[in-house]
DNA sequence: TCCAGAAGTTACAACGTTGTAGAACGAAGG
DNA sequence: CCTTCGTTCTACAACGTTGTAACTTCTGGA
């Protein structure tokens, strides 16, 4: 059925193992050599066999990105940056959502599909300090992500603590004291939620504002319908606030939806600023104040360290962290002081 | 290095073919030696060679979808429903974005890295009639989009023009007279701007109400940044009309954005309606009237046709082409009459 | 008791590729 | 003219799995 080495070597006149050689780049071939069998290989189509080539030769150029779901923006949007990166450096990329799900990252980790794969990028929400032992497998590992726990890989990630931090000292810079927060989530154990809300909070430390509980609201999940659920409870529970930092963009305009549903003014009542800097951030009504966490360096430079795990000589070295750099997006829904 | 067959077979004390066989369910085993293996598997972590596996059987559990851009909302809400229908049939997925670029299409289904596969869902934007050879190979295609060409494969459509007239007509019987088209692209040969496109003059023409093509704005991307261009356009122009209709929801909401800034009223001023039921278009301000076109069912469509292409017996049926079902969902930025 | 057929297991041969080792060839040096 | 050495090509043996066919071992019926 499908046309073989063998094929080529025939119609070419030479030994397959030959054609094998042309098409691995081996140096030592004839000119005249390689024009026959490039010919015969255009002639017939040959496409080689990748299955045969991975099982001989143990490499896939495929790599595995696991997300929670796809379709969260910043995720698409990550993946995406992902596949480009991927693609540019000749490796295709298989997508494996775990729902954020300890257990099914777990089970992804043990499972015999990344055996196709060189290596995995791991954007992960369940996994603890106790699940390392299941990263000190045979395949390389890039965890997405503030390297919360002791891992043994390399992470990418980006300034969580820090970015949350600068976002609050924006609002209490342009005025603002009531800072409501969106997006807790105590069942993570050191997630962003987390980090986020340590960033919030010594923002406050630093500029001698109290933390007041009331002012934090959970959502587990960071959907637009969890934000705006976040922002009813808010409002029904009649805190006052003067500003909105929802931990992802999502959340915020989830939430801005019911500020503006329940008349407040954005910005003169509320200040909204999220964190992601999606597409769709710029487009919003006011369009939303948010953190740019770098995403487009963090999806290159995770396939970057990627690669340079999976080289011979990279499996040794010692596990790396490397942050990204973020920037606060000024627009309406949190004008600058 | 990795376990193997011969391994558990040892360790398990039979030929490493039945342990092959307890794998894959051979039926005649006794109870006792199916244990035996079973406890060797486990305690070794034995897991199978993939790349092996699909070398000998052929299959290789694998399918590839195929997208212009995984950052356009639609189509990554539409790879999460693959991806997750997929998973649930034992197959992962491969992603790949065209860039809706005729030539990265035709690259891609002509590339070896399809040989991993036992099938891809594509959503092309480039392809045409003359393309068809391109899909005569003995890779099973899925097609998704309205079938324009005569295409030898199976294709899950959307009722585009339907679905662009049911919306149409929705406004004209909201009252609207003069509406506006953004996403026209002339350069398409059949895509969806086409049919929508033909959908919206079907309605006008059935109304009585006659095409004005200066309501028509061109926009070659879907991005939200194309409709606000689109709408600065229409405005600029001088045109009047009374709605707008998106293309898609990525573009009304970008045109949203616009009219707002330029102080007219949603929708006592200009009705706004989308395609796509994006999980933003519920939260804008204010929500966007829009069509939803099935994206999970054509998602699952899509899976279960590869699918029963891919077995044996399917390879010789003839082409299907399945539609999905569509209704317009009523909301604030185009009331209902 | 023997035989037929089913149940349970095994041996062998692929699948298409690449790594290793070495053979055949030609050119250069003595 | 013979040797040596680099160049060019080839033969063989894996990689880990599954399909085919055959070989044992049981079971039940005559």
């Amino acid at each position: 059925m499908a046309v073989t080495l063998r094929d080529v070597a025939e119609l070419a006149g030479v030994s397959f193992k030959t054609v094998s050689n042309v098409i691995n780049g081996y140096p030592h071939i004839r000119p005249a050599t390689r024009e026959k069998v490039e010919r015969a290989i255009a002639e017939l189509g040959y496409k080689p066999n990748l299955s045969a080539r991975s099982l001989r030769s143990g490499r896939t150029d495929t790599i595995a990105l696991a997300v929670p779901e796809l379709n969260l923006s910043y995720f698409a949007e990550l993946a995406s940056f992902v596949i480009a990166a991927a693609e540019e450096a000749g490796l295709v990329t298989l997508v494996e959502q775990t729902g954020g799900d300890r257990d099914r990252e777990l089970a992804l980790l043990q499972s015999p599909r990344l055996n196709r794969t060189d290596g995995l990028i791991l954007s992960p929400l369940g996994l603890g300090q106790e699940d390392a032992p299941a990263l000190g497998g045979p395949l390389p590992v890039v965890m997405l992500g503030e390297r919360t726990f002791d891992w043994p890989c390399d992470h990418v990630t980006m300034r969580n603590v820090e970015a949350a931090r600068a976002a609050t000292e924006y609002l209490i810079a342009s005025g603002r004291r009531r800072i409501a927060v969106i997006g807790e989530n105590e069942a993570e154990v050191m997630g962003s939620a987390r980090l986020r809300l340590r960033g919030y909070r010594e923002a406050l430390a630093a500029n001698g504002i109290e933390y007041d509980e009331r002012l934090v609201a959970r959502a587990t999940l960071w959907h637009r319908a969890d934000g705006a659920h976040a922002m009813h409870d808010l409002l029904d529970r009649g805190v006052a606030f003067d500003a909105v930092f929802g931990f992802n963009d999502t959340l915020a305009l989830g939430a801005m939806r019911v500020l503006q549903e329940s008349g407040l003014r954005i910005p003169q009542d509320v200040a909204v600023l999220g964190f992601d800097d999606l597409d769709e951030a710029a487009y919003a009504i006011p369009s939303l104040t948010t953190v740019d966490p770098g995403r487009e360096w963090i999806a290159r430079t995770a396939v970057e360290t990627l690669l340079a795990r999976i080289g011979r000589e990279g499996a040794a070295a010692e596990p790396r962290t490397r942050a990204a750099d973020f920037a606060v997006i000024e627009r309406e829904s949190a004008p600058p002081a």
